[in-house]
DNA sequence: CGAGACGGCCGAATCGATTCGACATCACGG
DNA sequence: CCGTGATGTCGAATCGATTCGGCCGTCTCG
């Protein structure tokens, strides 16, 4: 009933062991490869196997027997379309794919909020472990059921308390390094562009530093503001290339009060930037430096090269795979940290002299 | 052993049966809800639950029990961040989330040629459908794969066989429609953008139609050289605006044979190509005009607003899914082509009068 | 007041494969 | 000629939950 309804259901591995003459055992081993089997043997057994038309083990089966699926699950706060709008969290999933490919695992896509009810949610996927993506509170909630399950979990850009690995970037550091790097260049007024500083956050000014509830966003401020205290803030409300265009305009849109270096905190962000820069009439990095974040290859961005923090994306992603790997085993996985490079492209360049 | 090291293993359902003194059938109906149990029973064994800290059935066992693991199989031919680039495919994967959601399954990232060997394959994950995107050759071996395994299965955009439904897009006759469009409006030399011509394709031009095996490529080439047989034809590696503007520039290279309209085959590669036209002195529409194929946004574009052909590619997404659902249910799925809108923008006008 | 209907719960079989200790066989060296 | 290993195969238990027929007690209606 529930099966295929080809009206006949599927040969199993003990039809197969039949049909060849052989303990089931010995089929499946002939399959798993866990034992040597002879020749005559493995040869009886595929023979049979395909005269029945069986195509191996049922992974339902062998997962249940094994306690394992297989299967890791990475755990997104916004709609899956959005995620992979974002290069540097798909650089992050290439890395992901990576690192567990060996392991002989797939990555299965989960929402964190599933709206409609009966989606498969952390309590329901058949999961190996899992990696939570993003920083929000939101998370919170799917990690206690994870952890309830007692299923290995780490988390990327984000906090999760002491027991869960985190994949982490020295953001504040970074920001710092490239807000170090503007000031040395001479200027002194500052715009800072940022990434949303709030999940379902309307673009805007950000006159108060403790709206900020996302993690990445408040520590690259906390970077920029280490250097200037003073810079003003724009909120984004994504990190694209049209929302970076949109802050710009905010910004540029008084001619007297006109930054002489604007800080995005992503290269998409900086991209709109430079863009808005250029519709206000403004060259860069003659009249406005601007700086990135992330180091990405900002599609149709050339000739200019930003100056940005690149970050090793796809080393977080593979960091994070290891670190299951590493818990699947027992082991215990350490956090990881790592670390950006500055970069100086052609976006940034001394301040320009006080008109 | 191969158990989560907590010493202890995890509750069953039938130490919550147990402990709240029911049978496990009637447990695990509390769970499932299939069949009414009474309140007091509920408590009761909800209860038990939570002092066990049982969180839930086991997926795997539930999955082996049921034969349905609530995971759809999507298959790709590239590399998985590399399929995440293409604004459409994205918005594919969408639709296909959407229409996945309600039956209460989850997208598996499945590469169509695992390179390392040991990762999962359409055969050894537990799969209750897939989807195969793309169109090249080297998913016919993924499909018999699966096939054989009598899972249902989807394609999108490429050619299965009749047994396999299949949803297309009507890419000629779009890309007929964009033609004739332009030579409506005068033009008479035209250039033409393509999508790789075969997988591990390098740019270049093509001179030879025959060297195209991906379907989209060769489909929408027809509809363009159905209008304009002599057009000439440069081929992009892959859809991108840094490829695009490749192509333009060298579409652009020679001012004495310069087309006087380029017809790209993606928006991405027709945002490239108008850069290109740019750098290379030319303004858009005036002195060439561009069309895309899509209907996407492209980051960063504005003000340009492409001539392209809108493509419902949520729709595509959403309807694989259904196609899928239905093919769960045991009802046959049918084939669905979709079609392209034409929609004009501010990057097509009348021919430049001959110099 | 009795019979049928119905809500609730239980038993037991089943899903399909894996695994490990036991066992048979055969070769070889002492 | 027999003990000792190595090699290959088999049996049986197990993974954890689901499901369906059946049984029992109560409620309802005639």
């Amino acid at each position: 009933m529930s099966r295929q309804d080809t009206g006949i259901r599927r040969a199993t591995i003990s039809d197969v062991a039949r049909e060849a003459g052989v303990s089931p055992s010995t089929a499946s081993v002939v399959f798993s490869g866990k034992t040597p089997v002879s020749d005559a043997t493995r040869r009886r057994v595929l023979d049979a196997a395909s005269a029945l038309g069986y195509t191996g083990p049922d992974p339902r089966a062998a997962s249940l027997r094994r306690g394992r699926s297989g299967i890791v699950g990475v755990v997104f706060e916004e709609h899956l379309g959005t995620a992979f709008l974002d290069p540097v969290k798909t650089l992050m999933m290439d890395g992901l794919a990576d690192a567990v490919t060996p392991l002989g695992a797939g990555l299965l896509l989960l929402r964190d909020h599933e709206p409609t009810g009966s989606g498969p949610s952390l309590t329901t996927a058949p999961l190996d472990a899992a990696v939570l993506i993003g920083c929000s509170g939101l998370l919170r909630e799917s990690l206690e059921t994870v952890k309830a399950r007692g299923i290995p979990v780490v988390v990327i850009e984000g906090d999760a308390g002491d027991d869960v690995p985190r994949i982490g970037l020295d953001n504040r550091e970074a920001q710092r390094q490239a807000a170090s790097h503007l000031r040395a260049l001479g200027h002194r007024e500052i715009a800072i562009v940022t990434l949303p500083a709030r999940v379902d956050w309307q673009r805007g000014w950000l006159h108060d530093d403790t709206a900020v509830t996302v993690d990445v966003t408040r520590e690259r401020l906390a970077g920029a503001l280490d250097v200037f205290p003073d810079a003003t803030a724009y909120a984004a409300a994504g990190s694209f290339i049209d929302e970076g265009f949109a802050a710009g305009r905010e910004i540029f849109a008084d001619p007297d009060r006109r930054p002489t270096a604007v800080i995005a905190q992503s290269d998409l962000l900086a991209a709109g930037v430079i863009r808005a820069a250029e519709e206000a009439g403004l060259r860069v990095p003659e009249d406005v430096s601007v700086t990135g974040f992330d180091g990405i290859v900002v599609d149709g961005l050339a000739p200019y090269e930003l100056t940005t923090l690149v970050q090793p994306a796809t080393d977080k992603g593979r960091a994070a795979g290891a670190a299951v790997a590493a818990m699947l085993e027992g082991i215990p996985a350490a956090s990881i940290r790592f670390t950006c490079t500055f970069r100086e492209g052609n976006t940034t360049g001394p301040a320009p002299a006080l008109a």
